[in-house]
DNA sequence: ACACGTTTGTTGAACGTTCATTCAATAGTG
DNA sequence: CACTATTGAATGAACGTTCAACAAACGTGT
């Protein structure tokens, strides 16, 4: 009756329960069992993939619709408004990456030098550094003059990292006797990622991951010369002075 | 007999060269005077002042007429058309951008330090590095994606500036016989200042040109700790050793 | 098991608004 | 009188939102 041929979402799909009706998978039919939460992404997966493709100005709830495979008037349903579905993709973006990065510190070693490591690497993580991720976080944080609610959350981001990093550069100092300041250093660090995400979203194609990796791990090796030897990056863990 | 009470534009306004009639400056006769020329940058600063305020979604052209305090139609007189405006917006910009710091490297010293120290203040420049040219900018390159001339822009002024840098950091490693690599840093240095760009735009009151300023000092002081002495960055002019 | 009303998710057409663009009319200039 | 710059109303397209209709799932009573 529809004429919507299939949905087409990006990746990260998950798979329903497969619970009953083993046959065919009853398409029209299992799609509506799904829990709100997983229209929801869908929907929201949707929007990051127009963002990235037209850009803020062309994202229309129409090409979002189509995106994932469902009729005009869904977003309006499960989000109520434009505004509010662009609000909660940000926070979507935020959320993972926030998520992600402290999780990637936890798991990584106590050292100073690791820690430092799995915060950097956590930014460049496949994860999160998707080309279409960061075309979609720019355009909305763009945007973010008019919407202050978009800027609240980008400031509590940013406190949280920026925190966390300037802590560890001062671990960092009084281990390896650095002369700097540790709150400037690391915010040289973070804006120096944020701009390495900013020639990575923009120049798609032409400046990938592992270079914007390679240019980093460089930099720790040039502003902690103790904590990270100079070939690639293996990290010499301090321990001995104090 | 129009409705206009003014013309309000911003700053950098450049009053007309005030020939004929002394007497009490005959508004709209004057006005219609100016060569075109300054029409066309009158709109552009009234672009640039609307993606600011309103970002790139809300800015209308009736907006920017209101705002160079001129008529509905008076853009697609000028412009032929709004694509062509933003166009030419981003493209003043850029060339602002370059022009900019082309000057201050040539009108700086020719050592190494001074030339690496203009380079990058240039960058934080307070005819550059305004709140409204910011935002504006992001406003305009965050949409490159649907848009293959502005990346070529983005391109073009991104290549001038980090080949020059580059062949500075070279210098000052030979020099200085620093062990990094000359081109990483310089990506590194270029990135750094461009996430210093993107707090600034977003964080408008909270960060200033200032605080971004001493971020980069820092930053230059550990990179090239034989070029910038420690405390502010009172550059120590190398030319003793070989 | 089955029938039936309720709830929930979904659809697509309709509405009203906003906006870029066009253009005929007008005013200023040489 | 040409010519150029400017105006403001008209046009038509695009978009967000609303809503009546529909369909599937669930609950209840039998």
């Amino acid at each position: 009756m529809s004429a919507h041929p299939e949905r087409k979402n990006s990746l990260d799909e998950i798979p329903p329960p497969d619970d009953d009706t083993p046959a065919t998978r009853a398409t029209e039919a299992a799609r509506r069992r799904e829990p709100k939460a997983l229209r929801r992404e869908q929907l929201i997966n949707a929007t990051i993939d127009s963002l990235a493709k037209r850009g803020y100005a062309a994202t229309t709830l129409a090409d979002v619709a189509d995106g994932a495979g469902l009729s005009r008037g869904i977003v309006n349903f499960h989000f109520t408004s434009k505004d509010n579905l662009l609000s909660e993709t940000i926070k979507f973006l935020q959320d993972e990456y926030t998520a992600n990065w402290q999780a990637m510190v936890q798991k990584a070693a106590p050292d100073t030098a690791s820690q430092l490591l799995a915060m950097v690497t956590a930014d460049l993580d496949r994860k999160i550094c998707t080309h279409r991720k960061l075309a979609a976080w720019f355009a909305l944080i763009t945007e973010s003059r008019s919407k202050p609610a978009y800027q609240e959350m980008a400031w509590d981001r940013d406190a949280k990292y920026r925190a966390m990093l300037a802590s560890i550069c001062l671990k960092a100092k009084v281990e390896g006797g650095y002369a700097f300041d540790p709150q400037s250093t690391a915010d040289a660090i973070y804006a120096m990622q944020e701009g390495l995400w900013l020639r990575m979203m923009l120049f798609g194609r032409g400046y990938k991951r592992e270079a914007a990796l390679g240019v980093v791990l460089d930099a720790l090796c040039t502003i902690f010369p103790r904590h990270f030897a100079a070939g690639g990056t293996p990290l010499a863990i301090k321990a001995e002075d104090q």
